[in-house]
DNA sequence: TACTATCTACTAGAAATGTAGTAGAAGGAG
DNA sequence: CTCCTTCTACTACATTTCTAGTAGATAGTA
């Protein structure tokens, strides 16, 4: 399933993940930025007609509930930013957050260490 | 500078990157998707009036340039990307990227090759 | 039971995005 | 000089995104 999300959509959703079910007044608790209660339903009903999100009643509203993955959200996302700007490359993008960002050494050896792991798991040997 | 580009808009702006200063039917030429002329020109007018390409007279034409670098669209869409959907964090990016990407042997190598000289240059000693 | 707060459904409208047509200028071909 | 091609400027319009209001149902409260 491809998993398309406006900025809007992506802070909804990600109340919806950490929070997990979640009415509407509690979504819009969680949102950074001041919206009218409306406003969060519209969008909530935009990523229920989108097949993101599902709801059940309890008692006299609903509650809503993230139906995709977050990391399914994510695939799509990293998916569609490196093909867009990094030309399909996921190497291209890894060697961007390398040079770009101003690693400190600790994140550096965490970010090693989680490559290590991985070799192991493909290269056992 | 913040610089934001739609799908559309990211195609156009790569082909300026890779091609260099381009006129109209050049960048409509490049473009994977069949669009009519006017559509790509159109395109490029909107960039120009965000400010990220400008254009010369050339010859009956125009040639059209990008006026902001590649690196500076690439980082601001991966911070965008990043805390969107990331919460913030880079290392949870690359967290994703490793654990997600089938990667295979040559390709951890080379980042980790890529790693190690970023941390040779932060932490020489 | 009447009042008030809370919720949903429906509607609305501005702004951005995506695509393209029309008119008209300009330059090369005959 | 006239015609055809090429190119820009302006306009158009459907769709999506973002935000919110209004009407009406419902349920707790006095």
């Amino acid at each position: 399933m491809r998993i398309s999300l406006t900025d809007r959509e992506a802070d909804v959703m990600q109340t919806l993940w950490e929070q997990g079910p979640s009415t509407v007044a509690e979504v819009r608790e969680q949102l950074a930025d001041p919206l009218a209660y409306t406003t969060v339903l519209t969008v909530l009903r935009t990523l229920e007609a989108k097949g993101y999100v599902g709801h059940e009643a309890a008692g006299r509203g609903h509650r809503f509930f993230a139906s995709v993955k977050q990391q399914a959200a994510r695939k799509n996302a990293v998916q569609h930013l490196t093909d867009k700007l990094f030309k399909g490359s996921t190497e291209l993008l890894f060697s961007h957050l390398v040079s770009e960002k101003k690693l400190d050494a600790e994140q550096v050896r965490r970010m090693r260490q989680l490559l290590a792991e991985h070799t192991d798991e493909d290269a056992p040997k």
